[in-house]
DNA sequence: CTTGTATAGTTGCTAATGCAACCAAGTCAA
DNA sequence: TTGACTTGGTTGCATTAGCAACTATACAAG
């Protein structure tokens, strides 16, 4: 208590303690989507929430997923012109467009999303099945607690 | 069990939780660093690193926080332009510097370590203590099971 | 129907990251 | 001492993110 600077250490510091986390287990998945397909997190992202949720808007992607506009649309873009995701305009908007994935989207999003199956129950196994859901609950308190403004950063 | 793929769900991939608690908390504190003093999250880490174990090398940085060598190399040499980092080549290895806040950088960091502090009891407070105990030690093991290769990507 | 405002999505520019290549100083062995 | 190899640190280049500005459509009120 002398110091209540010296008190501060980065090493107990919530936020740094999830980043570090964070990054250690989304590098390790991160082999599957980028050396397999060449995306980028926000591309496998998008890509999975086509895959579970079917057709939707960009904006639709957004809300659900926290990813900002621009990344999204970027995304989109780019799994368009790898052929795995299609734009439909939207019959009741003329400003948006109904996304969804082609066959050869629904195949990829088959072959990495059951790779991620396998790596998260690696993970849950690791933590313990207690523990991991424990894990969960805290990650969604935190996340719906702090919400990430408009946007996420990723 | 009929569709494997349709199985997953990217809203409990434990990578993709993570990331969203990170990055929810991260931001919450970024404007500290960032709007007071123009900081990007590798030199608020780098300073709070040097302020809370004193002089050392860039190496010493690395293995202690994980991060890469070029990002401390490149914060070190923002800090130091800033007047908040002085550099004395090592006594003991010519290719070595041992580097160390200034008084301006002890400064900076007791302000904002002050604010780290309290932004971090605010967010165990959000969780209860014991959770938030039990985070942390999660967190911990995720860490250092799923070890960042060499170095942690921000 | 036209004027004002909100919303879907894209683009441009700058800053930050990731990786590999690169110096320079140390180490170790003959 | 010389020569092969490691290690601390920086730099260059390509990719990605972040933010603000922009286009085009929608909606709401007069």
């Amino acid at each position: 208590m002398t110091d209540p600077t010296g008190d501060f250490d980065l090493q107990d510091f919530l936020p740094y303690l999830l980043n570090q986390a964070a990054e250690a287990t989304s590098r390790g998945f991160q082999a599957a989507y980028r050396d397999r397909y060449g995306f980028t997190r926000t591309q496998w992202r998008v890509l999975a929430n086509l895959g579970k949720f079917g057709a939707m808007t960009a904006r639709d992607i957004c809300a659900i997923s926290h990813i900002e506009k621009t990344k999204v649309s970027r995304a989109v873009a780019a799994l368009e012109q790898a052929g795995m995701l299609a734009r439909a305009p939207s019959p009741t908007d003329g400003r948006a467009e109904l996304l969804s994935l082609t066959d050869r989207g629904r195949a990829v999003f088959a072959d990495l999303g059951g790779l991620a199956l396998a790596f998260d129950r690696q993970l849950r196994a690791m933590l313990g099945e207690g523990d991991a859901g424990q894990l969960v609950a805290l990650l969604r308190r935190l996340a719906e607690a702090a919400p990430p403004g408009e946007a996420a950063g990723d």
